[in-house]
RNA sequence: GGAAAGGUGGGUGAGUGGCUGAAACCAACAGUUUGCUAAACUGUCGUACUGGGUAACUGGUACCGGGGGUUCGAAUCCCCCCCUUUCCGCCA
């Protein structure tokens, strides 16, 4: 959520941010400006009226105390009377700051000065790209063929015993992907990001803390007897973590990285796009998160884009990173990099990794601040990145590496899979 | 699921109607002292909204789990809700 003192003080600044999401806020804001405006001047009203109510409180009590009934008496038809007007006050004012809230929620945030216009993915900019698509026999299978062949993922028992989304992984698979898991974390762990385990389920206020809600309401899954709901990504406890908390200037940056499952529902979703392990309603998950001094986040923003980098390098996949524009990117972010790799038998680019930066639009809503050395508190900015989601990383390894005789293992992997390469059995 | 106790500032914890935005202690920060460390001493030390001022700073309002009520006046009294802890039951 944008401050609205950022707002008034930057009207024309946040307007041409906001135009590179290729559509018009201006009748937002103005209408965020005016009424954020009435709201300052009913509490203005109010709180001179209280003010007032206070005093004379204080002097009927000093009556009172000097046994002089009477007087007292008569200054209580002043304070019924204040108390009548700001009864009403109280109430206008607190409609004025639900509906300044609502109207706050609807705006996204300001894309950084790097972020280019731009209304869909076409018009994403490749920044980087690295590798080489592996040229396959003709056979080659996409990998939801290999891994019925390979016995690694069984889809068909998933539906069976959940729905459609919720794959079984078996044997060399499910090893697989404990491989992955170990090998993001360990990494993470090397590059000083601290690990956490945490709740799968969270309530509502972190679904609040972190955006989800209300924006995304019908993208998770809700468990209602409990009133929580299943996590989409590590983000959101991770992050919400600092809710509500005042770090030390010296404390941050903040490394955090956290292995979970990820739920989503998505809802709407059908066609090519979600065959075999390119879209599930259960993946699984590395994230890392950051929460940064404002001056040191785009710098910290950089580090990260590194480290999945490193990653995909290690992994061997060849990938390329996209810094999506305007209309691409995600209501929440700053600025956004995409990670795809290139999946040889799909023959396409599969999003596994997006790496951005918040600026403080979600510590905004989660008052998450720090207190500077000159004693003041400010938010700071939260960053995060998957690091990496399993099931394309998945897709893409076995149809990249396979070959007649098997599917072959990256090196970085083998220590922990055991064997260089999965064999038919 | 049943029963009981309790929710106060970074922490512990006092506070049963006005002198309490809140004692005391601890932690933290700054300074004095010191060869260094420690100790001691002094000072500072909640958040949000809002007004004035370039700023340093300063005025006002709100907040003692959340919401409502009583009262001229509520952390303190009343009602509803939420949460936590402990015991019992069930169970990995």
């Amino acid at each position: 959520m944008l401050q609205v003192n950022y707002i008034r003080e930057n009207k024309e600044k946040v307007l041409a941010g906001l135009a590179k999401r290729n559509k018009d806020f201006s009748t937002q804001i103005d209408e965020v400006l005016a009424i954020d405006e009435t709201r300052r001047k009913t509490q203005n009203e109010l709180d001179s009226l209280l003010g007032e109510a206070n005093k004379l409180a204080k002097e009927i009590g000093d009556l009172f105390k000097a046994g002089k009934k009477d007087e007292a008496d008569a200054l209580k038809a002043r304070t019924a009377e204040i108390k009548e007007t700001t009864k009403q006050l109280e109430l206008t004012l607190a409609g004025h700051e639900e509906a300044q809230k609502q109207l706050l929620y609807q705006i996204p945030n300001v894309p950084f000065e790097a972020v280019v216009q731009g209304k869909s993915a076409e018009e994403n900019v490749e920044v980087f790209n690295w590798g080489t698509i592996p040229s396959l026999e003709e056979s080659k299978k996409p990998h939801w063929e290999l891994a019925a062949e390979y016995k690694l993922i069984d889809f068909e028992l998933g539906v069976k015993i959940t729905g459609a989304g919720f794959p079984v992984y078996m044997g060399a698979g499910a090893r697989l992907q404990r491989a992955l898991i170990n090998f993001f974390l360990d990494e993470a762990q090397k590059a000083g990001y601290k690990e956490v385990t945490p709740p799968h389920m969270v309530n509502e206020a972190s679904g609040y803390g972190t955006g989800q809600l209300p924006d995304k309401e019908g993208q998770m899954y809700y468990v209602k007897e409990d009133d929580l709901y299943l996590i989409p990504t590590a983000e959101v406890p991770l992050t919400n973590l600092y809710r509500d908390v005042i770090l030390k200037e010296d404390e941050l940056p903040v490394l955090m990285t956290g292995y979970t499952p990820c739920f989503r529902r998505e809802a709407g979703s059908y066609g090519k796009d979600v065959r075999g392990l390119n879209r599930l309603h259960q993946f699984d998950k590395v994230e890392i998160v950051q929460l940064a001094h404002p001056d040191k986040s785009y710098d910290i923003l950089e580090t990260m884009v590194e480290h999945v980098k490193m990653l995909l390098q290690k992994l061997e996949l060849p990938f390329r990173i996209v810094r999506l524009c305007g209309g691409d990117m995600g209501f929440t972010s700053a600025m956004t990099y995409d990670f795809e790799v290139y999946s040889a038998a799909q023959e396409r680019w599969l999003e596994v990794s997006s790496t951005s930066n918040f600026e403080t639009f979600q510590a905004n809503r989660l008052k998450c601040r720090f207190k500077g050395q000159d004693g003041k508190t400010q938010l700071v900015h939260t960053l995060n990145g998957s690091a990496l989601a399993l099931p394309r990383i998945m897709a893409s390894l076995l149809e990249n590496n396979q070959t007649a005789n098997g599917i072959t293992i990256p090196a970085a992997l083998v220590p922990y899979m055991g064997y260089a390469a999965i064999e038919k059995n």
